[in-house]
DNA sequence: GGCAAACTTGCAGTCCGTGCACGTTCTTCG
DNA sequence: CGAAGAACGTGCACGGACTGCAAGTTTGCC
């Protein structure tokens, strides 16, 4: 269950084209990600990524809409592993634990950790934060869609399925910004695998209870 | 200056020029929502959105970024809204409860729901989304503080506080999207207080049962 | 080899967003 | 009451973002 690709049919094919494309692609996210964490969004251009991917200037919009979107086009494949390490699930497992799974799958991923301490230098961008969340979001629906397939619910009445998609991704936000010490440095030094367990461990009981230390 | 917070009702004293910024402020953010849901984001111009405002284009920078944050300036004051009535409940009720009534305090404001209608249309636009998102992220912080000063539980070392937060703007995003039939009509109809009320319900008994239909 | 589709690239144009300077309006305090 | 001074509105100018179009180039497939 290791790190699928985007691609759903990519049985027949890589072929040059698709394997050019997805380095160029690589490349632009890479150089956008690196750029930006090192010397801030603001003081990075179009032209420098596509510099440093070495291609046209123009050629960057072929590949994404705006600088945003290539910085957190890593969030983007993440989600996508997201949902696809779920689906790989037993379906008699229950969701909560599932969602678990696929959550240490996510964060478990080679060069997640690494992207995440990237991401760290680029809080307090509003804009980036917020591109963050809609490449998540993005997902959401397919999550949701998938969890109300394991359980049999309909989404038009029920609200369990996107309500546990919404909440997990919350979650898993939550988990990495206290792993980051968005908070003070936790005492206990978890790792990010622990408290992803931790918060799903706390949507399985309910929030009504209040952890005390 | 787009650190400046929205503030769309001023308690003691306004005096002419607060009155007259205020009035400006709502001005831009209505019209950027009206024209951008009319017509669409993409064929709405700075320009057009401060002629119907009627101040110069450059005025609209000095109160948003962009035309984005324009249009998501009521949501900046549904999540002060949030953090305000949460902090308005009495200290001893449990925190679920709180946050309860702090939603239908949200989505019983008087032109919410007009709001959130107009926004239909706007699903769909990844980057207006993406600040919608990023609005109420802004006061995430604020309320998770909130939350651990009620519980008394120290964010450095529990995820309670943050989890809750996170989880109860994501469950007001999941009620909304319900309540205007993003997963097809619920035959059962319900109002956004009883899709709110369902989904703390959820996350107080805990997101293991599934509730089958 | 040759054809068609897909990709890259340059060019031109529109719009966004910001620093700066200047005139106007409001607030404050003598 | 009235002037100093801060805050706001506005025009100007400039760099950067983003797009449509029309090439030129590469790839996939006979």
């Amino acid at each position: 269950m290791g790190a699928e690709q985007t691609d759903l049919r990519a049985l027949p094919e890589p072929g040059r084209r698709e394997r050019k494309k997805a380095a160029t692609r690589a490349a632009l996210a890479a150089a956008a990600l690196r750029l930006c964490s090192e010397r801030g969004p603001e003081h990075v251009t179009i032209e420098q990524i596509a510099d440093v991917a070495d291609v046209a200037p123009r050629t960057f919009f072929n590949y994404f809409a705006s600088k945003e979107e290539a910085v957190v086009a890593g969030d983007g494949a993440s989600a996508i592993t997201l949902v696809e390490a779920f689906v790989a699930r037993p379906g008699d497992e229950p969701v909560i634990e599932s969602l678990r799974h696929a959550l240490r799958a996510v964060v478990s991923e080679p060069g997640y950790r690494d992207r995440v301490l990237r991401m760290r230098t680029l809080r307090g961008h509003p804009t980036l934060v917020a591109h963050q969340l809609a490449a998540f979001m993005a997902r959401e629906r397919a999550l949701a869609e998938a969890i109300a397939v394991r359980t049999g619910s309909d989404p038009a009445r029920d609200l369990y399925p996107a309500l546990v998609a919404s909440a997990t991704i919350a979650g898993m936000r939550v988990a990495v910004q206290h792993w980051l010490g968005d908070h003070g440095t936790d005492p206990r030094d978890p790792d990010l695998e622990e408290l992803v367990d931790e918060v799903m461990a706390l949507f399985d009981t309910g929030l009504r209870a209040v952890a005390r230390t």
